[in-house]
DNA sequence: CTGAAAGCGCTAACAA
DNA sequence: TTGTTAGCGCTTTCAG
């Protein structure tokens, strides 16, 4: 309950009967320091339960090992896979991760930003609202990694999910639709963009028309309005902008009688939790994002500690390397296209 | 990309021409400072984009205006309005929330709880997989607050889903179900032993047959299992430990042709994400999550800044002040059922 | 191999 | 009102 006060590197020197400088390096670099005063000096501190303080190391080094991941919403579930993804690796280096939440608001990131600045010893920054040259500044003054977006000078990881909507085009011109909508996301999204530049000429190759949508807010609640739109349109299939966005369609066709897939196909995008529990289970991008996740991490400790090689776990077939001289150049991760009931022969 | 080195308050107070004492005066009670001269240093700070170190503040204070929620698993939807409650209080309140997840483990929450110890002044454990032994140990050592959790002396937050899930028995019974299965939790679930306890006599007094099946991991994956158990036992009726279990059973009996509700009805806990969007749409025991974050968060604030009362914000009636003096007994916030269509009448 | 002392950036006495 | 000084806990010269 009342919580005592911690023992601190002087205690644990009186104890051992050193002086503080020894007992600091008996815990530190044991190799600098007699054996058995070490094996002393480490017996003490632990039967005090001493603690470094991580503020007094902070503050005489500069470096607080700790790292924020700075996101517009946490419970927005497709960022779950890059709180873990990132999470895991910066608690394997020692770091401890921060989480920001920015309600989708650029003004509360900058602020946010400005408050991390000396807090964190960077941060990973994911799906950012901000300007090309907000981040650039605030690159300036904390090391900086972005997930989904090109900034010149910054690293950074791509979800390839302009590629695995092609692959949904692809996927959908080979059952025979030829008349086809895209659901798009906000005006802002970087990726919303990148995603229709590459569904135009694809859908021109596969002589399919594309009917673009929206902008969407990329919610289940906008869903009705692009289910409308897309029956209005007289597709007969529509590819939305995430998933959250496609459970509206779905739910909003299932209102108004529209069988789906027979008379309308719907692909989301994200692979999030719940897409395999609707009915019909939807088909849908996945991409990689707890991979991306750490790779985003390898890239910061890269720069953090300055050319830490990424070391390759097992389950990241494709994951390369990372050393801080890659670090300016955006890995890109490759999306697939899961096919599940949603989709069908065009109606 | 180079980051540059911050500025401190010597660089100010220099630049101000002024001592650093009256520079820091001047940025922290404006009050005891001649005007002028506060103002000159105000605008110098700002000028040369001045930010207090975080580590220099805490090494002097002892407090780092940091709080950990620890988790067993951040990726868990249950937990998502927690994180999201307790997050925007600290923010309120000018702190930082730092993530922990334990994978699941006591020697991983133990090993955290003690690193954190002075990183942070605070910590909420959710659904603590530690013994009330350990918990109160580690309170000696750091203010704590408990989720889903009694502990004597450690202030908590209850959601009541034993009376939720007494509340779902009633409404089988209310339907004509005279024999139902509780699909119960881990074995080391405080949850679940309190829910047992509450359903038994509950049983009893609705004149229902109870199974007790199980311990099942909380997850999707071992719906199939319980599934099984369930009509193996002749039950017209599940109640699940969790919507994720209820999933799976869902799934399961879904593969096997068995309809739901008309020959099996089906009860989760917890309405997470997607409990509305499988089809039948599950019936469940929802928990104000968020708002037991927000009041575990203030718990907490209360005893950091001793006696600060819980403010109301309108939305949680209810929601009692939180004061000091109250912290050490645990607050129960009440839960409901939510009927949706995986229950009706018994087949 | 070990100890004394300086100093990281800041705030809080204590003087002036 | 302002400046000077000490010291938070730690690591790191620099002597010994």
């Amino acid at each position: 309950m009342a919580v005592r006060r911690q023992p601190t590197l002087r205690d644990v020197a009186a104890a051992a009967g050193v002086a503080v400088s020894t007992a600091s390096r008996a815990l530190t670099r044991p190799g600098r320091v007699n054996a058995n005063t070490a094996d002393r000096v480490v017996a003490v501190a632990k039967e005090l339960g001493y603690i470094p303080s991580a503020s007094a190391r902070a503050l005489l080094s500069g470096r607080t090992a700790t790292v924020a991941l700075v996101l517009p919403d946490v419970t927005n579930p497709f960022f779950f896979g890059l709180v873990r993804g990132t999470g895991a690796r910066l608690r394997e280096s020692g770091y401890v991760q921060v989480l920001a939440d920015t309600e989708e608001s650029a003004e509360v990131e900058l602020d946010t930003l400005r408050k991390l600045r000396g807090q964190v010893d960077g941060a990973v920054l994911a799906a950012s609202r901000l300007s090309d040259e907000q981040i650039g500044a605030a690159a300036a003054d904390l090391a900086l990694v972005v997930v989904n977006r090109t900034i010149p000078g910054t690293p950074g990881v791509l979800l390839d999910t302009a590629g695995g909507m092609v692959q949904a085009l692809e996927h959908l011109a080979s059952s025979g639709h030829t008349r086809v909508a895209y659901a798009s996301g906000p005006a802002t999204s970087w990726s919303d963009r990148r995603r229709r530049e590459a569904l135009e000429p694809a859908a021109v190759r596969l002589g399919v028309e594309l009917v673009v949508l929206g902008p969407y807010a990329p919610l289940r609640a906008s869903g009705a309005q692009a289910a409308d739109a897309a029956t209005d349109a007289g597709v007969t299939a529509v590819i939305a902008f995430n998933d959250l966005l496609a459970f509206g369609v779905l739910e909003r066709l299932d209102a108004r009688g529209i069988a789906v897939p027979e008379r309308m196909s719907v692909i989301g995008c994200d692979d999030i939790f719940g897409a395999d529990l609707v009915r019909p289970a939807l088909t849908t991008v996945a991409s990689p994002v707890e991979q991306a996740g750490r790779m985003a991490a390898d890239l910061l400790l890269a720069r953090l500690e300055g050319g830490r090689s990424g070391d390759e776990d097992g389950d990241g077939f494709d994951e390369p390397a990372v050393s801080a001289r890659d670090a300016a150049f955006p890995v890109m991760l490759p999306t697939r296209l899961i096919v599940r009931s949603s989709t069908g022969a065009a109606g």
